[in-house]
DNA sequence: CGGTAACGTCTATTGAATTAGACAGTCGTT
DNA sequence: AACGACTGTCTAATTCAATAGACGTTACCG
């Protein structure tokens, strides 16, 4: 009857994923620091500890004691994360056209055309590779 | 302090876009009736309307008086919501990389070879278009 | 005319997400 | 031993999202 919880991490938690991913294992108040510094998002101590916990209930993070202080470590892929959102809008924002998410990437200047070289290398490499 | 409203629509939301996309103007009730048939999504007769007017109010759709009904029209485009959240996307979760997204796409075989192809052609004119 | 079907509005419930305070334990320093 | 810095747990407040019931109005039908 109520809003059944999120497939994917949600902001906040994404945001944090993303700390974990590029720093590694880290303290609740390093994560806190680093979500003030870099996320501009400071949050209190216990908002964030509250927060760390709730994920690893989740299963998005693991958690172990380090002296008096626990540790935070990313439990899923950045791979994995990006993955599953990327084809979860594929499927629901897209009705399952890939193509129609590359098309608007492209008419809508997101890629320059820098990248659109690499990515015409890239298609003509994945077409031998699928022949 | 608590949850900020969500930029997008909502899963609900844009479930009752895409039919409105489809379908045009629709009574409540028509789009009732597709959400159970379309979407799998049998909901109360009130709990339609009362979303129908949230999305309202929220700016996603425009209600008009007809007869004793009202009649309900998106008042956003399918291109605008898919380009925001994939925009969104794009910045949230692959750091404003829209490469990496293409990427992740092909690699994923998300994108089958007919597209691959269609796909170089796109990206040919694209190329030509901006010199 | 009275009933019933079709609508709309208002209110309520449940759970998720965000944020943080109150409180208590631990450990080093004075 | 006492204090302060640091950390964790528990509890709570607030808002949003999802869903639906209670209730009132309107209009057609027999």
């Amino acid at each position: 009857m109520a809003r059944p919880p999120a497939k994917h991490p949600t902001e906040l938690e994404l945001e944090i994923l993303k700390i974990l991913w590029n720093e590694g294992e880290r303290s609740a108040q390093q994560v806190r620091a680093s979500l003030e510094r870099d996320a501009g998002r400071p949050l209190a101590r216990t908002s964030v500890v509250t927060t760390l916990n709730i994920m690893n209930d989740k299963g998005w993070v693991s958690r172990k004691q380090s002296g008096k202080a626990h540790l935070f470590e990313a439990a899923v892929s950045q791979e994995a994360v990006s993955s599953n959102m990327l084809s979860d809008l594929v499927t629901r924002v897209f009705d399952g056209s890939a193509e129609a998410v590359v098309l608007k990437l492209i008419e809508s200047e997101e890629i320059d055309d820098e990248e659109l070289r690499s990515l015409r290398r890239l298609i003509n490499r994945k077409r031998k590779e699928r022949e």
